[in-house]
DNA sequence: GCCGTTTTCGGCCCGACTGTTTTCAGTCG
């Protein structure tokens, strides 16, 4: 089994263990097990299983390292068909309803008979949940409500439509005179690739007109929360919204503990206890001594003298740990010991490439493009449009590549524009590893990505060879996205990443990280440990239009996640250098 | 189920909001 599987596999654990009312603590540690075994590579994961020392790693226990070593090798495990057939499969389901949990299923399970999302939907219509002790009307309206919009509801969002969403709405509640300040939190400020919710944070001393606003706000569907210290939302896109309010002297608590991640935060809190310090969304508390750790947050942070996060995380001994990192992955360790990467930013980016005009899908010209790309002070643009064996993308032929190559050096030669455009096509992977184009035409470009259009079913192995023959070529310049996922809508095909990753390195080729919002592909859990065995990425938003050019900066916050510096990003280099490195690969 | 320069047993983060309660459980983040 595959670490992806076997991680589904403690994930389902945990679920149905929580169905049936086990101890959480437990659940967690399934959970934190699907995490860490998501966190280690796969070929480490073999050699661990090999030599008996999974047991190593923190977090995994004897119980669990049996279990994985059981999945690793005979893809199957006892104790999980055991558990899955003792729970009637219909009750999972019904954990997608907002508002019902573990619970509240096994009441319904065990009153009602519910064990089918069917079932409780005819409960509900029946009047017999809201007779039920612990339930009432409320709740069974509710319940109803969340039955018909589940999937609305639970679904997530790309980063870039959440975070279209929010900026007006963060801008609003910056605009009202009570909001001395206000934040995005959560997995928006994190840049994950897909969001779940949008999390604001003001800090007031008035907070009832700024929670009034909110839920009063345009584009609000329903309110579901409605309080002192806190309001949600949902939006007409489905999306749920949470306003905090939050006492100015205890802003940058809040603001840590709802960027989160959870694993971030419980590990921040475990190392605060160490230094015998209780640590909450409140403040930063003596672990000792009497009251909440609220009424002590509240006395303690009226003289707190830590009003920024860099001086959170000092007072911990740790360096400032970028939103991005906090995904406890091993940020709090390289913290301690200075060793946190000066991250990529935004305006280190100088050029992009993989990028696709009217010649074949794009919606705009070359000249719009390059005119796009100047406007965004980019440098270097490069056209990199589809090869002929992608004939739903109109894809170029010889002699229209040719044509292309021509009118962008006569375009570059004319000096209309200061951005350059370099000559590329992103040229199809043919099934058996082969590329589209015969080696005189690519010889003939500037630099070739090669990317996997078609046979994506093919199995890991033959995907694999396939894609590491094509990464072998000579002319290959650059991999265009690694497993052609599109986030929310289609799984990437199957192919084994690190060997892959291995074959660029070896042949000096790049990997892209496709800033396309929809695909963020190659996945920047990857990217870290691939950058520090010496591959290089290219930031390519493969933009099909002139306003796509701008998603490189979507893809900037992917590159930060896998902890990427300027040097490893081969975009960040200026126009001299990007071409003195082009004609070095030619040569070499 | 995991973990340990306080612990091999007894902890494991903790608070807000809602709806059902008459003092609190469940859910959520």
């Amino acid at each position: 089994m595959t670490k992806a599987e076997i991680a589904h596999v403690l994930t389902e654990i945990g679920t149905l263990l929580e169905l049936k009312g086990e101890n959480p603590f437990k659940i967690r540690a399934y959970q934190t097990g699907a995490r860490i075994v998501e966190s280690l590579a796969e070929e480490e994961i073999a050699r661990r299983i090999a030599d008996d020392t999974l047991e190593e790693v923190k977090g995994i226990g004897e119980a669990l390292a049996q279990k994985i070593g059981e999945l690793h090798t005979t893809g199957k495990l006892g104790f999980y068909e055991k558990l899955k057939a003792s729970i009637p499969a219909g009750l999972v389901e019904l954990l997608q309803i907002s508002g019902v949990g573990p619970k509240k299923i096994r009441a319904l399970q065990a009153k009602l008979g519910v064990d089918s999302i069917a079932k409780l939907q005819a409960a509900c219509e029946s009047g017999a949940v809201a007779a039920l002790e612990g339930f009432g009307e409320k709740s069974q309206e509710k319940i109803l409500e969340g039955i018909r919009n589940r999937e609305k509801y639970s679904r997530r969002h790309l980063w870039s439509d959440a975070f279209a969403t929010a900026e007006p709405i963060l801008a609003g509640l910056r605009a009202l005179p009570q909001v001395l300040r206000a934040e995005h939190a959560g997995s928006l400020r994190r840049k994950m690739e897909t969001v779940g919710d949008l999390d604001f944070l003001v800090a007031t001393t008035e907070p009832k007109p700024v929670a009034d606003w909110f839920v009063a706000q345009a584009g609000v569907k329903e309110v579901t929360a409605h309080g002192e210290t806190k309001a949600s939302v949902r939006m007409q896109s489905g999306i749920q919204a949470d306003l905090r309010l939050i006492p100015p002297e205890q802003f940058v608590f809040a603001l840590h503990h709802f960027t989160g991640s959870k694993d971030h935060n419980v590990q921040m809190r475990h190392r605060a206890l160490g230094l015998g310090l209780s640590m909450s969304e409140w403040g930063l508390v003596p672990a000792e001594g009497e009251g909440t750790a609220k009424e002590k947050a509240e006395q303690a942070g009226r003289k707190t003298d830590i009003t920024s996060e860099e001086a959170l995380f000092k007072k911990l001994g740790l360096a400032f740990v970028p939103p991005e990192l906090r995904e406890g992955l091993g940020e709090i360790e390289a913290a301690e010991k200075g060793e946190l990467p000066a991250l990529v930013e935004v305006a280190d980016i100088r050029g992009v490439f993989h990028n696709h005009t009217t010649a074949s899908d794009g919606h705009n010209t070359l000249e719009e493009m390059t005119a796009a790309a100047q406007a965004l002070g980019l440098e270097y643009l490069g056209i990199a449009d589809h090869s002929k064996s992608s004939v739903q993308a109109r894809g170029l032929d010889e002699q229209r590549l040719a044509d292309q190559v021509a009118e962008i050096r006569k375009l570059n030669a004319s000096g209309k524009f200061k951005t350059h455009v370099f000559t590329g096509t992103e040229c199809d992977i043919l099934p058996d590893g082969r590329l589209d184009f015969a080696d005189d035409v690519l010889a003939g470009l500037d630099y070739v990505v090669v990317s996997v259009h078609s046979a994506f079913k093919q199995s890991r192995d033959d995907m694999t060879a396939r894609i590491i023959r094509a990464v072998e070529n000579p002319h290959t310049t650059m991999l265009g996205h690694l497993t052609g996922r599109l986030l929310l809508q289609r799984e990437g095909y199957e192919v084994d990443a690190e060997k892959v990753i291995d074959a660029a390195i070896a042949s000096k080729v790049v990997i892209e990280l496709n800033a396309s919002p929809w695909r963020l592909d190659m996945d920047w859990r990857l990217w870290r440990k691939a950058a520090e065995r010496g591959l290089l990425c290219a930031i390519n938003p493969d933009a099909h239009d002139t306003a796509g050019l701008a998603d490189f900066r979507t893809g900037v916050g992917a590159a930060r996640k896998g902890w990427l510096t300027k040097e490893q990003v081969i975009t960040t280099r200026s126009l001299a250098s990007i071409k003195r490195w082009l004609t070095g690969r030619k040569k070499g």
